[in-house]
DNA sequence: CTGAAAGCGCTTACAG
DNA sequence: CTGAAAGCGCTTACAG
């Protein structure tokens, strides 16, 4: 468990000067091919490492990425930060992650954290409330970081938002709903007040008033479990409708299991359609027909909006929508 | 976007050396409570920010942890990350973690990015293949290392493996199937040839031929399309199969999904237990048997396991088992 | 309790 | 193409 060993000890093992060593790392072109060479097979020999923090140090670029998660146990946030991790790795960035369980005394405590351990910028799904204290600190600390999936700043020009187009999905799932068979369509799930519950049902509200179609909302937290509930429900208390959207997919898949339950068809008897299209939707029994949000697209996107800003300094656009897409499978019925 | 301030910045402001800022930093008893106030307000006032970097490069304890998993979009696999991370960081750890996918190259590449960036640690859950190139360049690099879930580097003293008694595991929940009804039991998912599935099948296989049973074991890939398919499968096949133990929830589900579809009843028709316990067993329909794991306790013991090395040198012992619970909910029937 | 000085491992001009 | 020197922001003995 000695000293890890430095470019010092591989300049003398290779006979050079660590600034030629250094200049080997950035593989710089004026160091001759032959000496390019000799350094690194001393580097081998010797089992050196490079040292980022100490480089940071002089550069100010750590190629550390920090990314805050408000559920990091939701797989639409699991998938969305997995795929942004990796596009940053095939970039030569890693990626700090925290989950902060919607909490935002924990969030103001990682985010702080995070800019200690010098990040480059800042990747935030933010929870909602107390989101000053998080984005104060990252203002004072001059990181450039961009919000996704969740508005909570209105500063977009210094924390810029991307998030895919609810309303523009909730309004094909609501159209797609209404062809498709008779019966009031319900909006399920979502907690009130916020803002994705807004406009994943903005979309389903001025569909309905166009078609003279009363609404009927019942929101709740975005879990199976209220799913399985609000199935079961709205069968006993609301037998008039007849089809449902859902927040997203996590309720529609626990209506799934509720309709199971109650021996309820879904597709025939009742007609369901989900928000997000997370991976399970396919594998369900109805599969479930879903707004694809390409969440993992999104990520990769997000991983290049960002590392552009930071390497060729091109500001993203201060709100960004990304295209969604209405996936037709069992759940919610055919067209007649 | 100006130079962040550094202790000198508040040395000046406070009117003290940068020694005792840095004693404040440090939370050292040996500066007079007034001066500490001093400086914290000067602190507050210029806007500074500690730099880990800088710090790390004279104590060499970066207080980050590299975390790097096989299969980051698996829900046992997210649950352990995130738990794990969040227990880090209420430790004053924070965490950077990288998906392999699976990919030995991709792994030795975040590994040896993780090195770089001065991790103190390292927990892996590894692929299987191409281990070398991962283990030994943290070998070479001396830095702590758990190998959990998944044992593939040999070396258990330099690389102490963690896992649940998947062992156990399997024989409780055959002999749960043997108890509950009629017809053979099957074990159903996880690729052939991997020590995971060698484990989790072994219990399987000892209970049965210690019962005079013969077993009927379908592998696989441990995903929820192999369960679906293989409970289609299993019905026109091997109708005289009536319960199944399987790899992993994922693939439970997967026949969950599949039965429904043919109509094949479970809890009465058809039997299943799951592996893991992942939170969807409890909201399935029928709620699913599994074997709780307690993934979300495992991550948090081993975070603790990893900063005791890490801290006070307690060197892990070279396996470590923890148990696990067999879970009767509806799928599984009950005892006769 | 506080200051001055050296050093952690690198990069960056600047000479040669 | 290569060397000597300064400096990044901190911590750590060592004096005072």
């Amino acid at each position: 468990m000695e000293r890890r060993p430095t470019i010092i000890d591989v300049a003398r093992k290779a006979g050079v000067s660590k600034s030629t060593v250094s200049l080997v790392l950035q593989n710089s072109p004026q160091v001759r091919e032959e000496t390019r060479k000799l350094v690194r097979e001393a580097m081998a020999e010797i089992g050196y490492f490079y040292n980022r923090s100490a480089a940071n140090l002089r550069t100010a670029n750590a190629g550390l990425i920090g990314l805050v998660i408000n559920d990091l146990r939701n797989p639409f946030f699991t998938e969305f930060a997995t795929s942004l991790q990796m596009a940053l790795s095939a970039r030569g960035y890693a990626a700090v992650v925290a989950n902060t369980d919607e909490d935002p005394a924990l969030q103001a405590q990682v985010v702080g954290a995070m800019i200690e351990h010098g990040v480059s910028a800042l990747i935030i799904s933010p929870t909602y409330g107390g989101e000053a204290a998080s984005f104060d600190a990252i203002a004072r600390a001059a990181i450039p970081a961009m919000q996704v999936l969740r508005n909570v700043d209105p500063r977009v020009d210094l924390f810029p938002f991307a998030a895919p187009d609810y309303v523009g999905g909730s309004r094909c799932a609501t159209e797609h709903l209404l062809e498709t068979g008779p019966g009031r369509v319900a909006f399920v799930g979502g907690l009130e007040g916020r803002d994705v519950t807004r406009e994943r049902m903005s979309g389903y509200c001025a569909t309905l008033k166009a078609a003279g179609v009363e609404p009927l909302v019942v929101t709740g937290r975005a879990s199976r479990a209220f799913g399985r509930e609000t199935a079961i429900r709205l069968a006993e208390e609301h037998p008039d409708v007849g089809a449902a959207i859902c927040f997203n997919d996590l309720v529609a898949l626990g209506m799934l299991s509720g309709c199971a339950q109650i021996g309820r068809k879904v597709g025939s008897d009742f007609r369901i359609v989900g928000f997000d299209d997370i991976e399970e939707c396919a594998q369900a029994y109805p599969r479930l027909s879903t707004v694809r949000c390409d969440i993992a697209g999104f990520g990769v996107r997000i991983a290049g909006t960002v590392l552009d800003w930071l390497e060729e300094g091109t500001v993203p656009a201060p709100e960004l929508r990304t295209p969604v897409e209405l996936v037709i499978r069992d759940s919610s019925g055919h067209p007649a």
